[in-house]
DNA sequence: TCCATTTTGTTCTCTCGTTCACAAACTCCT
DNA sequence: AGGAGTTTGTGAACGAGAGAACAAAATGGA
């Protein structure tokens, strides 16, 4: 288990740096919009916010995609990432919890624009339901699993408050889904084998908190 | 500079530890709500998801609050990790750009139960002001130096469109904020003194693509 | 053709973070 | 009082990530 296929590149992409690749698209893309085609590491290291060693050093477990003494093609790296990454290719992906947040993010432009596709969105109050978000209608959450088996999703975000979070992920994991965004603030266990990422504005606010006591305590100390 | 005056006791918590502690204080105050006084390291482990060591070693930088053969009592453990955070006083809030995900924020009720004050709801299209969002008035983004010098404001939040940020940055910046909590899919700038942290959900779903991806070649290969 | 210049890809080192494993410290029972 | 049983706090081993530094490879001009 330990080696890999001769056919297949052995690829094992440090997850430090899988969550740097989204960074470096961005910067790319914003690069060809403003009518780059050819850019050093330097460069793209200054957009994405992180330094050259760095930036190279991740690129170079995708492959060796630059040119030596002249830098990296921006549409064709640009290219090499996303399909590294994944997002040549559409995600279906299921909202759960069209509360407050829920609306913000069926209203997202970024989904679209990036890969993934919103095929439905889901809340439990059946008051909610009929209700058009953004030209998708609102459903009930018991279509969960026609969903999901329909249209193959397996990418689901839930919105709900933190106390149906739980239940809420237990039956997306039930029907197949294998990867769950979560921005309740709650911790979620699922067997092995799903992802779960969680967006949690408190703790964010509370790590900004921890380092600005600091600060002030430094002042006055 | 390396050394610390002998007076103050010798902090210097990690960073990852610092990212944890929030999660510590949410799993205490759900032992406590359920009605337990005190718990063990392996209790409150599993409450936060992490595995006991870990929780120990975390606490440990913080002093030696448990006692051995017992555990740890639940209500002195959240005092003290909330202390350390900086979340037993209040911290006053800005919330720049009140669009979809603007309402959602000033919506939430995760703010004031944290520790944290919305003072003031900022946006630059004039169409805005005046409406009220979750009992506070939208007002001018050009109050935000007489808001902030008024309130003592430290920490602002962006949820303004990505090319608006680095610009409401700056001003932030400018009249003394000194954390920032981002929304807008773009890197910023800001001077050394300056804390960011971003919330990206394009990125999140990205870095599950690439696992769900890696998830699905596995299968057919 | 050859040399100077540029910039990548990679090796090496250092720092930071995680996990293991166990002595120290506490409780409870006899 | 003493011993058995628990659970913390931490030293040490291990692994992952960051950054410096440089050889290898390309370009372009003489
Ligand atoms: N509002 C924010 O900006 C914000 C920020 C960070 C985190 N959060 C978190 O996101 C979650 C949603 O926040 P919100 O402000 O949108 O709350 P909300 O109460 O406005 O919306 C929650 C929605 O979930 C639905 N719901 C409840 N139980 C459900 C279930 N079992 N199945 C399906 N749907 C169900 C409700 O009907 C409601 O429409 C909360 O956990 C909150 O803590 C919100
Ligand atoms: N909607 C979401 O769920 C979501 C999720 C993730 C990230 N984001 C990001 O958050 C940001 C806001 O998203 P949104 O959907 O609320 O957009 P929106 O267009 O609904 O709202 C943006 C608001 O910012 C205001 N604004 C524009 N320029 C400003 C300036 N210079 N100063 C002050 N205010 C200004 C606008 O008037 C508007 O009210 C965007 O960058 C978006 O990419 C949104």
């Amino acid at each position: 288990m330990t080696t890999r296929s001769s056919a297949e590149a052995a690829r094992d992409i440090p997850e430090a740096t899988v969550a740097r690749l989204p960074v470096y698209l961005r910067a790319l893309t914003t690069l060809a919009e403003a009518g780059t085609s050819t850019c050093s590491s330097e460069d793209l290291a200054s957009a994405a916010g992180v330094n050259s060693a760095k930036l190279r050093k991740d690129l170079s477990y995708l492959g060796s995609y630059g040119t030596r003494g002249v830098g990296y093609d921006v549409d064709y790296l640009r290219y090499q990432i996303a399909r590294e990454i994944g997002v040549t290719q559409d995600w279906p992906v299921v909202i759960v919890g069209i509360g407050n947040l829920g609306h913000a993010l069926a209203n997202f432009s970024g989904f679209r624009s990036r890969g993934f596709r919103v095929v439905a969105l889901l809340d439990a109050d059946a008051t909610r339901t009929g209700e058009e978000v953004a030209g998708v209608r609102v459903r009930p959450f018991d279509d969960l699993e026609d969903i999901v088996g329909e249209h193959g999703v397996a990418i689901g975000v839930i919105a709900t408050p933190a106390v149906a979070a739980q239940d809420v992920a237990d039956r997306m994991v039930g029907c197949g889904i294998s990867s769950i965004l979560n921005f309740a603030p709650t911790v979620l266990s699922v067997p092995a084998g799903v992802d779960v990422r969680k967006v949690d504005l408190s703790i964010e606010l509370q790590i900004l908190a921890y380092h600005e006591q600091r600060k002030a305590q430094g002042e006055t100390a």
